[in-house]
DNA sequence: TTGTAGGCGTTATCAC
DNA sequence: GTGATAACGCCTACAA
């Protein structure tokens, strides 16, 4: 009365041979310490059976679980979908699984979670969720679990990360509005405490200079969280300040998508009075109103790179891993155009 | 040399018990059987060591993995990051962990899949990839998981699952038209072999019936995809036909969105011309160029549904669970609007 | 080429 | 209340 009658040794009882047998042809690298026809034997016995290893006795003899965690801020925050697909997808071709979290942007459920992975041994992790500083990250190192920031990175960059060059990403935002003409131009950003929105703030303050064009900080904005509603508030404080200026350079798309709001309600067109331009290309900024210019991150892209280099550091955790930095580039669409003679 | 210094053992050693007695205390269940003092002792050098319990081995002993598999056929598309999200959230509460896994809208890849989660010893299973007749839910029968189904169900309805009630959806969104003095209605819909699309067919053809119109087949469309693409495709077809409509109900939002392009390229306006409503109510829809009418649906609540009603199941996996259905409700926005004298 | 034996970290069932 | 021991399903020297 066996509990589960298709576990290794059922299959050796049918196939009249020992256990470690079996163990053997199952596994790939070992197979072919068996003999041919005993191995067939085993296989199809196995296949019979629809016999699945059970990954957990394999994981507390190895210590190795095929699977990795990813953790992510919000999900539904447009960015990170592509990103978790991806890594998912190459992750699966390699045999691992994928543990997903929501953070929810809370620095407490981060480290819940990150106790019950470590529990459940991952082999490795993914992170969407660095800030500048990050307890967590130092905690990931103390624990010598492989990890990747993909997204965001650490202040000083002392991690393997997958990123895109933000600060060049907003000059060509900048660039393009500037060619267009204009020559105030207003920045609504995200939190200073994560690399991407530092970046992008820095980026615009050196871009402006390049120009010889003064970045203001009177109509410079620092959300708190990088959403539609942050961006509408923001928006509303620089109409209301009274202070002139004919473009928006706006650090996300769902920032950009917040002053959509507050021009609108603020009876203010779009591009006709006020350019806007965003960042990350999230899907569907081409069927907004104004389709919105904006920077095309790779983000299919940087979910697969950051599970390649997962992969190596897991099979190899003394390398240390070069971090990879991609492009962005600009999608010219319809929410810039020349600036207005009357602002 | 004992390779990992913080386990139950290590523990045992150093408060000079057994490890038995540890493995008690840091059971919250059994944690009462041992007098007060040892358990605070062990307590605090549990703490200490950073002691955090080997799930693996937990799992093999008690062939409970606290692992739950949800399998979406493509995270980007934007109805599944909410539910998703919702699911994760709802089991992390109960200590569980959610494997995520994106089909890609392929039956093999979702077959792999699943062998490889059986094979981790999920301890249930939500399903948004449920086609009428899916061998995969039978598949999930035979093995005996737990599991329910979301967003889609099967047909006869014979597993649990959480839906939203998509005839009436139609329906309403049909009323609305009617309402507004549309007649000729199109209809472009999504593939038959998913409840979700069967229904709103359905739900079409009997509310047109309803207020004594004709379902008129030759502008009725069923697309291969739920994508943008696929709706301009049919949109085109439609234009094409030369038929008289003014009006397209689509069957997703994504369909909806490729009609507005299709429309858009044929020099029709939305909805002067052609009034255009969706159905998910996707993030953003709110956006577009015009806003986009469209039926709301729960995405959260249909995640947390979802995941409260697998807890009851693996809870007790005898109980038959009802399935439950969610109301969809009209958002009117700007895509609809009385019809043209022109057409 | 195949079998033997021990153990991965934990829980469960005894006995004390 | 606590300790001893076996077992979960599998892998892996080592021996034969």
């Amino acid at each position: 009365m066996r509990k589960n009658p298709s576990g290794i040794k059922e299959i050796a009882r049918r196939a009249g041979v020992h256990h470690s047998t079996v163990s053997r042809v199952l596994n790939a690298q070992t197979r072919s310490l068996v003999s041919g026809k005993v191995a067939t034997d085993i296989l199809h016995i196995a296949e019979a059976l629809g016999y699945r290893r059970n990954s957990m006795a394999v994981g507390l003899k190895t210590s190795r679980s095929f699977t990795i965690g990813v953790i992510v801020p919000d999900l539904t925050n447009p960015v990170f979908p592509p990103i978790v697909r991806a890594v998912e997808r190459t992750m699966g071709t390699e045999g691992y699984v994928t543990v997903l979290a929501d953070t929810d942007n809370s620095m407490e459920t981060e480290r819940i979670v990150l106790d019950s992975l470590y529990s459940r041994q991952v082999d490795g992790l993914i992170l969407a969720t660095a800030l500048l500083n990050d307890d967590i990250v130092a905690e990931c190192r103390k624990r010598l679990v492989p990890f990747v920031l993909v997204n965001r990175t650490i202040s000083g960059a002392t991690a393997t990360s997958v990123v895109t060059n933000d600060s060049y990403g907003i000059r060509l935002a900048v660039e393009h509005l500037v060619e267009l003409g204009h020559r105030k131009l207003a920045y609504v950003g995200g939190p200073l405490n994560a690399s991407t929105s530092k970046s992008r703030h820095e980026g615009f303050r050196e871009a402006m200079t390049a120009h010889r064009l003064k970045a203001d900080p009177r109509i410079m904005y620092e959300c708190r969280s990088l959403t539609s509603d942050a961006g509408s508030t923001a928006c509303q404080s620089l109409i209301q300040s009274k202070r002139r200026f004919t473009a928006i350079v706006a650090a996300n798309d769902l920032l950009a998508l917040g002053c959509y709001a507050a021009l609108d309600a603020a009876g203010l067109k779009c591009p006709a009075d006020v350019s806007v331009t965003g960042y990350n290309d999230m899907p569907f900024a081409e069927h907004f109103a104004p389709p919105l210019t904006t920077l095309r991150i790779p983000l299919t892209e940087m979910g697969n790179q950051a599970a390649l280099l997962l992969l190596r550091k897991m099979r190899d955790p003394k390398t240390v891993l070069p971090s990879v930095q991609l492009q962005p580039s600009l999608v010219v669409r319809g929410s810039t155009a020349p600036p207005s003679r009357s602002r």
